[in-house]
DNA sequence: ACCTGAACACCGTTCAAGT
DNA sequence: ACCTGAACACCGTTCAAGT
């Protein structure tokens, strides 16, 4: 006699996210997780293949979450910018993973859609990429470093983030 | 009877290092290491308080050996970018553990001095953190989304390297 | 079909005992 | 002083057995 589902794909990524951002990368546990959606932890490997495969599937839906959002901040870059940070901000265990493993095509591609089609309103589609590439490299390592403690030589970390926003818009016009 | 040392604080470390790159963070275990230098295990919390101290100061060395190398490439902008990205391309498991820990202030400091300095040299002193912390922020990400196979959108990934040192050195003439 | 207890390998870490 | 074997807790993972 079948046994119904007690969980879903979902529903295990989901508390592995809230988990993630609470307890951090090492307090994700194939246990914790189990435990949260209210089964035993070798279930889960019915699911995923080992806990490499559910953290990349956390990873996907942290891109997707983040592409959604960029869309809706799109075409200016300012706006662009300031989503991307508040989300880092909002999720930053998940960010942090976020360029560690290989994300699938399909995720990648939806989040950079917006930000190649921001680029490409202000410096033609022929240099398009490239240039989303110098704003997401930008504004992704700055991030980075904010999250790991890297600014502490001083001076104010937002106006640091205006300035290079400001000054990376005037390279891409010049 | 004192037991003499069969090993040092440094080669611990440098032991480390080379475990890290050949077999990922995962692969660096404390039994992996211990091997390596000629000890057990246990040995190694005489000099490290756990596994995550040895790897801050594998960290912190990272860091120290990329500020050498940044400082024999300053004042110029390009060098320092390519001098970055080999560093990068060398090290990559070290470089990407470089932005998740947070890194002593002394070796945070030393690698930042020849960035802030060649940044001076171009905006002047009054917005060279700034300057220097669009330019670090930049290469830092670029790099990142490069090691973790973010660029498969198609387009030449070098010569987007090239083309956001140029965009950005000029905004930050501009 | 999905779930579970039991088991295994492996890892970080502690500690009493060795020299 | 430094090193070690033994032990413990914890985790990922497998699998045969349950419903």
């Amino acid at each position: 006699m079948p046994t119904p589902s007690r969980t879903t794909n979902d529903q295990v990524i989901a508390a592995a996210s809230e988990i993630l951002e609470s307890n951090g990368a090492a307090g994700l546990t194939m246990q914790a997780v189990a435990v949260r959606v209210g089964v035993r932890a070798p279930s889960l490997y019915k699911r995923f293949r080992d806990r490499d495969a559910l953290l990349a599937e956390v990873i996907a839906a942290t891109i997707d979450s983040l592409g959604d959002r960029l869309v809706a901040a799109e075409p200016d870059l300012a706006r662009l910018a300031a989503t991307y940070r508040d989300f880092a901000h909002e999720r930053p265990e998940a960010f942090r993973l976020m360029f560690t493993a290989s994300a699938p095509y399909e995720s990648l591609l939806a989040a950079a859609e917006p930000l190649i089609r921001s680029a490409s309103a202000l410096v033609g589609e022929e240099r398009a990429l490239d240039a989303a590439r110098l704003f997401t490299a930008w504004a992704t390592g700055f991030l980075q470093m904010e999250l790991s403690g890297a600014f502490r030589l001083g001076g104010d970390v937002d106006r640091a983030f205006d300035y290079g926003l400001e000054r990376l818009v005037a390279g891409l016009r010049a």
